[in-house]
DNA sequence: ACCTGAACACCGTTCAAGT
DNA sequence: ACCTGAACACCGTTCAAGT
């Protein structure tokens, strides 16, 4: 029964998620695999490459189902649920922000969001530098959460003190970022 | 003649400066410096430590007669001069952002601007998240800018299009960030 | 005090050769 | 088609021993 692409990307995914970025080469890899480093360059062209296709299971199905309403609470919600994704993994918002940062491109999530606010209201040009301003909080809130990680796994029902939890610290920038830009289309 | 702590983060500046961040090795430094890679341990704890001497010299002298005035040109004017800083070098956002990551402290950056914020009517709290939130904005355009880099070195005097040059297009981010901590305000 | 020499335990990637 | 074996050209870090 022969390697798959799947599995390689799996087996990824499970040591990312359990020693960390750090600890994610090739040769643990293979190791975890049972097979020769030689062997993934079958199934993927190097490690960039393979970094690049786990971004995207991390990022996969961001977009389903967007509430219909106001600009203002369809990104919200896609904020929210980016931040989710990424947090779903150890080092997430690090892993997707460095396969980011090398194709312009940048997938569908800053289009989605480009989208959005220019729904509302914003001229092409700005609303795509929205999207990435938003993208560059999001990420770098998230890693920071990351960083600081291990603790606080899940956050408890009835949190202390105003922007202790996490959600909450990220509510506040989101917010200051949602107020800039209705305050720009009034 | 011995080497010097600060010949060491001159050498490593400047492997930085020419090659980037990924040619930084402690190896490479070492020949550059003439001498074999386990003499910069005498100078230096580790390569995270170096990393972070590098950061802190990227930043030195950034709070350096900030102008008196309205609490919003202070921070913009903040936020513009920590953008410059971290292109003076090549790779400058990835190195100072890795080495702020790893320390919660954050040095005085952080501290300089959630004051000034603070002065502007936040609650220490909210300060102190809008600063690491500008912090992350900055962070996150200028490594953006950094890795699309190398052409556009000096942007011409008469730019075209209306968001076209980078520090317009970062001015633009700023400015949302600060419409909407102005919204908070009053 | 400051550095060399030499090692240890790793990396990513390539590629003939095997099956 | 898919993988092994083995190499190439690297890493960061340690540490006895030298001066």
């Amino acid at each position: 029964m022969a390697l798959t692409r799947d599995d390689v990307l799996t087996g990824a995914l499970a040591i990312l998620d359990e020693y960390g970025l750090g600890d994610l080469t090739m040769r643990r890899l293979a190791g975890s695999l049972g097979v020769q480093p030689g062997a993934l360059y079958w199934h993927v062209a190097n490690k960039q490459a393979l970094l690049g296709a786990i971004a995207d299971r991390i990022l996969d199905g961001l977009d389903g189902g967007l509430p219909v309403g106001d600009w203002d609470t369809r990104i919200t919600e896609l904020a929210h649920r980016l931040r989710a994704a990424l947090l779903a993994h150890r080092d997430g918002a690090e892993v997707v922000a460095a396969a980011y940062a090398l194709q312009t491109g940048r997938g569908q999530t800053v289009r989605l969001m480009t989208e959005v606010l220019a729904d509302a209201g914003l001229d092409e040009t700005e609303a795509e530098l929205a999207a990435l301003t938003l993208l560059h909080y999001v990420f770098g809130h998230t890693a920071d959460e990351q960083s600081h990680a291990q603790a606080a796994e899940h956050e408890p029902a009835g949190a202390p003190g105003a922007l202790a939890s996490g959600t909450a610290r990220f509510g506040f920038g989101l917010s200051v970022f949602v107020d800039g830009l209705r305050a720009r289309l009034v």
